[in-house]
DNA sequence: CATGAATGAGAGTTCATTCAT
DNA sequence: AATGAATGAACTCTCATTCAT
């Protein structure tokens, strides 16, 4: 009997789905909520209605974005249980969940070169949720000796920053493959191919016991 | 003794460090004309006397700024030049210019997640300059045979997006830290100590002639 | 009773009324938003809630004002249903109107010398309409041979453009008849009587049959 | 030996004609003091230091005008030294001249419609002067009792009015030609033939004697 | 729940005008 | 006589947010 309207909890999440989407592909400030209410097909002042203003809006984006991508790692299916294997699958997943939802890591390297300008408490911590999975990876690998010389949060700056780069910058790469000038910007790199080309460049670089570090200076 | 008024020149720079200053902490967006003038202790229609319009001054910031760093790398001396010195000295020239720049790491993250929204020709292509230097060292190293599986964009990718993130979210990891939760943020990690990582560990990478990849799968 | 707040239609017809009798009195360029707003007594952001923007204002203003015109001279009475009583009847109800209505003249008049500058389709069909009416009247004489020897446009011009600029022209008329240099600008005529004597003299140029142009050269 | 710099008086002139073409193209607010200094060739500056601000310079620019126009036609030949001739000489020379000087009309028109908002002193003279000239004429004829009921400023915006909407609308009346919905805009008429058909039929409406007006009411 | 009407506070941009040289 | 630099005041338009129904 439902009108789908009076359907709040459907009214919401559409809301927020179209939101996470504007704010993505034009960032926060270019995001207006005329727009949003447009496409949502609602009425602005129910932005309103639901949210408290649009700050608040945005973190409820982020949030439900942030928690998406962590359930989805946590429950991906790990062949073989080893600290190799996680790895293995924290690349892949997170990978794999930023080719399927493109507007995930511009709205995660705008927050994080905003360095938290629109970000609340809420999103915060998921971040380190997300971070501090990586983290415990990482520690167990070296405890049994597999890893050596970690250092979690470069390591995660390197895994993520590069996928996340990978994703945003597409058209920029296929520009610049046109203009042929000797560049391979691997723009036509299937994201298969490079989150298994980073997993395994991360893993030598993790695996090799390296004791003395030798600069040239 | 020049009373600095009347100066064109200085007037103009005096305008884009500050746009660059508030355009790397807020965002273009969020940047407006009037602050910009008011820092800049000149008239608002100055900045229109001298550029286009907002946009054109974004523009002219970026250049300037992609311009010095380019700049930078280029003249560092090499202790010894090979690829690995050249990839050591871009790894940390790079690093150090960041930290001495720390408006420059968020231009450039937020530009590339917005994937050239407001992106000229200009800005474009000295990007896609600085992607060549490194481009080329790792093709020197892979024609001598001392780097193995170079895939130029990706690794450019990993040393950028690190080095960035590192930089931009410093506020975000000692915060983290304070709240005592286990994870180890790097937050007292000096630029030094941290480029060298990375370069490290990117040298390890590229050394290993990893012929077959395993996968658990 | 209605508070006359938040009545879609009344806000928006306040707003085309004064916004006619800005840019009557002061022209496209000279009216601001601003000063309609604040004589509508309603805040700035009305007119764009209305209006796209302030040429689409000008536009809605224009074909409200000639819209009223054409129906005016469509409705009014004529007394002898023939080519004579209609032209009588358009000069007349022209000139009245306009007398009424002295924003008008000033209106068309600089629309007319812009020959387009703001003025868009709806506006220009507008127009036409009216000239179409006198065409019409015209032709028909023509045919029943009471008129000769007519060109309906330059015959058009000649009434519209004489009674425009009587009406627009008052104070500088009245200005000048002040300075007593002997000059009659016919500053205390009634529209009653300039109308009539422009009919008249219409009349009489159309009655006379002037196969025989001649020329003094 | 000059400079071409260095000399006022040329330089003046050319801002007033430069100043006169974009005013009348584009109205008064329409047209920037930076335009007529580009398009003239001179630092903006200068058109301050030769008119005291813009409201001057306009008036420079439409004495000018009308002074012009005025010695146009007191110096016309006439053939035949007649009320007529003068009628048929002054209608003829204003007619050619605007034909020649199409920004004149527009100019014209646009301060008639003003009714004098930047008209200063200077400026009206020279408009009363004019119309002084076809009243003396008129008066003359009345006098001699070739012309009959004569109501000179009528008869001045009959002829005013219509020779200078011809000039202006051209572009409009083009425009609906094209659209082709029977209307006769008399589009394609040279200016001789316009003249010549106002003059006869002015001639027409001033040698009837109307003695006993008729109204159908 | 839902909506159209209303608002205030700015933002980018333009321009006539003046100053210093 | 001539110029580039500088300014203040407006102006158009936008947008997050709220009100009344």
């Amino acid at each position: 009997m439902a009108k789908n309207r009076r359907d709040a909890k459907a009214t919401k999440e559409k809301i927020i789905t179209n939101a996470m989407l504007l704010f993505s592909k034009n960032g926060y400030d270019a995001t207006t909520i005329d727009e949003i209410a447009k496409v949502s097909d609602v009425n602005k002042a129910m932005i309103y209605y639901y949210f408290k203003n649009k700050s608040a809006l945005y973190s409820a984006v982020m949030s439900s974005v942030l928690d998406a991508i962590y359930q989805e790692i946590l429950s991906s299916d790990k062949c073989c249980p080893s600290p190799l294997g996680d790895l293995e699958s924290f690349i892949k997943t997170y990978a794999y969940y930023c080719e399927k939802h493109p507007y995930f890591p511009a709205l995660l390297l705008r927050e994080l070169s905003d360095s938290g300008t629109h970000l609340p408490e809420e999103m915060f911590a998921n971040m380190r949720q997300l971070f501090g999975l990586l983290s415990k990876i990482l520690q167990e690998g070296e405890e049994q000796n597999i890893f050596h010389n970690v250092e979690p949060m470069v390591l995660h700056f390197m895994i993520v920053g590069s996928i996340n780069l990978f994703i945003t910058t597409k058209p920029l790469r296929v520009a610049t493959s046109q203009i042929e000038d000797g560049l391979n910007t691997c723009d036509g790199c299937s994201i298969e191919k490079i989150s298994d080309y980073i997993f395994q460049k991360i893993k030598l670089m993790l695996e090799v016991n390296d004791e003395q570090n030798t600069t040239c200076a």
